[in-house]
This record gives C-alpha cells, sequence and structure tokens, in this order.
DNA sequence: GAGTGAGGGATTGTTCAACAATCCGTCAAT
DNA sequence: ATTGACGGATTGTTGAACAATCCCTCACTC
C-alpha cells in the first residue's frame, strides 16, 4: 500500500501546524510535498484520508485544495476528486513559452526603462543584485555537490530574472509556473544534472546582463529556455513512453 | 439601506442558478455583479446575507469567495471579511506593465514563429481572424451607439492579441488581467468614450499585423497601452481624490 | 476634552454530522 | 462482448454549533 505510505508520513507533519490560516498550512504541507515528489501526478487526494492524516476538517481540507488548484498544483474534477496535476507535454511547451514572454520581457522592459532614462528604483547594481546571488549561490552548491539546492539556486536565478520587470503579477505569475515545473522535473532520470549544465549559461547571462547588453542577454535568454525545453520535452517523452 | 438594496436583486438571480457546481454558479453571479459595477471596490461582502440572499450555505459560499480570490477580483482578510478589491493607482501601473509584456510578447513571439518558418497552427490569416472580428465587432458597436458594447469588442481585441502567443495559459493569465481592469474602468466619468478613444488605434495595429509589419505592430500596441495607462491613471488618481 | 481600557455584540474561522448526487466497479442478462 | 442495473464509496452541499477575533461603545482617568 503506497497509499498509507505517505499518509503516515504526513501524520508527522501536524506538529508544524499551529499558526495562521489552517488552510493556507494545510496547502503548505501538500505544497511541499507535491513539489519534492513526494506526492506523484495522477495520485488522488482522499478528503476523508488526508483530512483524518492532518487532522483538520473536510471543509477546510476542500479549502487547501482550492488554494493548490489555483496554483495549478492540483486538478480539481467534479465529483470525482482532486489529483496531483500530470503534465502533458504540450503543458511543457506552453511553460516554456509563457517563461520566454515573461523572462525576455523583464530584460526588455528594463532595457526600455534604461533608455527613457528613468529608472524607478534604485541603481541597475541594485536591480542586478538577486540575480548575482542566484548565480553564486548555485556554483557555490555544485562546488560541494550540493545538486538539489543547484536546482533551487538555478529556480531563483530565473525568478530573479522575472523580476527585473518589478512587477508583482509577473513575480506571481513566474512563481507558479516554476512551481508547476518541479512536477516535471521529476521525471528526469538526473534532475540534478540536467539543472547544473545549465550554470556557466546563468553566469553569461549574468555578465551580459552588467555588461549593458539588454538584447544579448535576452538572446541568450531565448537560446538558454529552447534547449532547455527541448531537452525536458525529450525526457518527459521518453519517461512517458516507459509508464 | 443600499445594502438590502442589490441584496434584492441578487434575490432574482436565484433562478438561472439550477446546473454545474453551486459555488462555480454563485462564483459567475458575483463576478458579473462586481464587473458590471454593481458592487463597488471596498464593498464588504457578508457571508451571511449573500449566503441568505443567494440561497446557499456559508460553506459554498466561501469557496465561491476564494474562486473570486484567485482572480483577484476580491481580497480576504483574515477574521475581517473579503472585500470588492479596490486597485491602487501602483497596480493600474503594474497591470498595464503586464499587459506590455504579455501583449508585445505575444506579438513578437509570432514574428519569431513566422520568420523560423513552422506555423504550428494554419495560416497568418486564420490566426489573425479573431483580433479582425474584436476590430469590426468594436466598430460596428461605436457605428450603433452602443458604448458598453464597444468596451467589450476593446476587451476581446486585446484578448485576441495575447492569444497571439498561442498559449492557454498567457490567454488565462490575460483573462484575469482584463476582468482587474474592469474595477478600475468604472472610476471613470465616461468609460464608453474611454475605449472609443482607441478604436482607430485598433484599426491600425490590425492593419500593421496583416501586413506584416510584427515590429510595427508591437511598437503601436506600447504606445496605446503607454496612453491608455497615463489617461486612466490620471483619471483614477482624479477619482481617489474626489472621494 | 482627549486618551485609555474593559465589556459586549457581531462576524468570521473551523469543525462536525448528515443527506443528496454522482461515480465506479461488479455482476447478471442478452 | 456489450449492455444495463445494482450497490458501495466518495464527493457536493447543507445546517448548526462553538471558538476566535474584530470593532464599536462606554465608562473611567488624567
Amino acid at each position: 500500500m503506497t497509499t498509507t505510505d505517505w499518509l503516515e508520513e504526513l501524520r508527522s507533519e501536524r506538529s508544524d501546524l499551529g499558526r495562521a490560516s489552517t488552510a493556507g498550512r494545510v496547502a503548505d504541507v501538500l505544497r511541499t510535498r507535491i513539489t519534492e515528489g513526494h506526492l506523484r501526478p495522477g495520485t488522488r487526494l482522499s478528503e476523508e484520508d488526508i483530512g483524518a492524516a492532518l487532522g483538520v476538517s473536510r471543509n477546510t481540507l476542500r479549502e487547501a485544495f482550492r488554494l493548490l488548484g489555483h496554483e495549478r498544483l492540483l486538478v480539481h474534477e467534479f465529483n470525482r476528486g482532486v489529483f496531483v496535476r500530470r503534465l502533458t507535454v504540450d503543458d511543457v511547451r506552453d511553460l516554456y513559452q509563457v517563461r520566454r514572454i515573461l523572462e525576455c520581457g523583464a530584460v526588455r522592459r528594463l532595457a526600455e526603462r534604461l533608455a527613457s532614462g528613468s529608472s524607478p528604483v534604485g541603481r541597475t547594481s541594485d536591480l542586478l543584485a538577486p540575480v548575482r546571488a542566484a548565480v553564486e549561490e548555485g556554483e557555490s552548491a555544485a562546488a560541494q555537490d550540493a545538486w538539489v539546492a543547484v536546482g533551487t539556486a538555478n529556480m531563483h536565478f530565473h525568478q530573479a530574472v522575472a523580476d527585473l520587470a518589478q512587477s508583482p503579477r509577473v513575480t506571481e505569475v513566474m512563481d507558479h509556473l516554476l512551481a508547476e515545473l518541479r512536477l516535471v522535473f521529476h521525471v528526469m532520470d538526473a534532475p540534478q544534472a540536467f539543472h547544473a549544465t545549465y550554470l556557466p549559461e546563468n553566469r553569461a547571462i549574468l555578465e551580459l546582463l552588467v555588461a549593458g547588453d539588454l538584447s544579448g542577454a535576452e538572446a541568450a535568454i531565448a537560446t538558454y529556455l529552447d534547449a532547455a525545453e527541448a531537452q525536458l520535452v525529450e525526457a518527459y517523452a521518453a519517461a512517458a513512453a516507459r509508464g
């Protein structure tokens, strides 16, 4: 029974469930379990079982499900229940399509703001600080063979690039996109190696940004995303073929 | 009592509330009321009153609130209730920032696809059909002085432009953005005239797209959005100053 | 009179139990 | 093999209940 398997583990997480909104905390627990791959795509989340395991009522649990449904981590099928989202190859392509628009668009908007001479918030170096931090975070993680950390650092890098748009809504959409992508990374044989491949590219993009070559950076991001998409689509199709 | 005022009107909508998910239908009713301006920003939505008016339980109503919260039409303040969202000037600026990225990005992506010779879905004329339809919809509505219809046609135009990215996620994000913007349009003295101003611009953008001048179209959209943003921000600030 | 703090009513947060509606697998009949 | 009815299990929705929280009022102090 792999079902009761992670239900037992859930029960242990009842401890850090003592503040703020109950539904929100339940969503946090489930989100972590999903993005870390413990809850495989396609898994059905029973209201009764999970409610009992976490010690919350069905109504509250339903609110948590709605929360995660909005983040596209769960899909809600009427009268059937909620399931961990199973992404199709088309979904992967679409995710990268949106990333191209968002990440390249953010850099482009930054370029236009700099060109028009109105840099609303601080100097350029301040804007690029999070990008630099993410690059170095990834490199130092790789130096220590901390591959999981490399993966999260890579996420931080792209989030930081999107944040160059200085738009709360872009930030939020990007956040959800990356969470969705985590559902896909787990189908790869070695997701860590996948991320490590792109460390030099991140560095190169950063250098282009610092040098002020924003259109160059934009192009680099585009080719980066094309390559990553192709690699991911291939791996994903292979995994789908296996089972 | 302006409170019981529209509560009575709600009661009349109980009729077309007889299929699919109850929470979803409740959300539909409320969404319509919000985007059409009957529920002003800042209005508090009492669980008890609305639940009684629509004849649904508090739990179901809360699910509907959650749904509309995801669409940013409602804000949920813990232990205080849900309110019709009140947008700040910064929100308006951010909405247009995202629109610039999305709409211009969609056109740009289309250009890149055409350049690389791989037009995934049909011919260019098919892609542009919805854009043309929206332009003509607006023009004929204006000819009949159907100003409300002009507004919705304008929405359709920009939705169609965003759809050039052929990305379900871009479509959805754009959908939510436009719904949010409706919250702002109602603060203007004459929202219809506002939309009518831009009818020729829509036509011009369409012509550029058909002519294959995609970078020209992109630039036209950008200036369009800049102008609309400025006009809206000004009107919004004035309305905020009044009360 | 202004500020402060303790009620107290009203509203939301959460749970629980119950029933209706729906789905899904089973099994019999054709 | 297909169809269709049956029954168990799960979700959808409701109503009531209680705790937690907010907000307004009002007395009190300085």
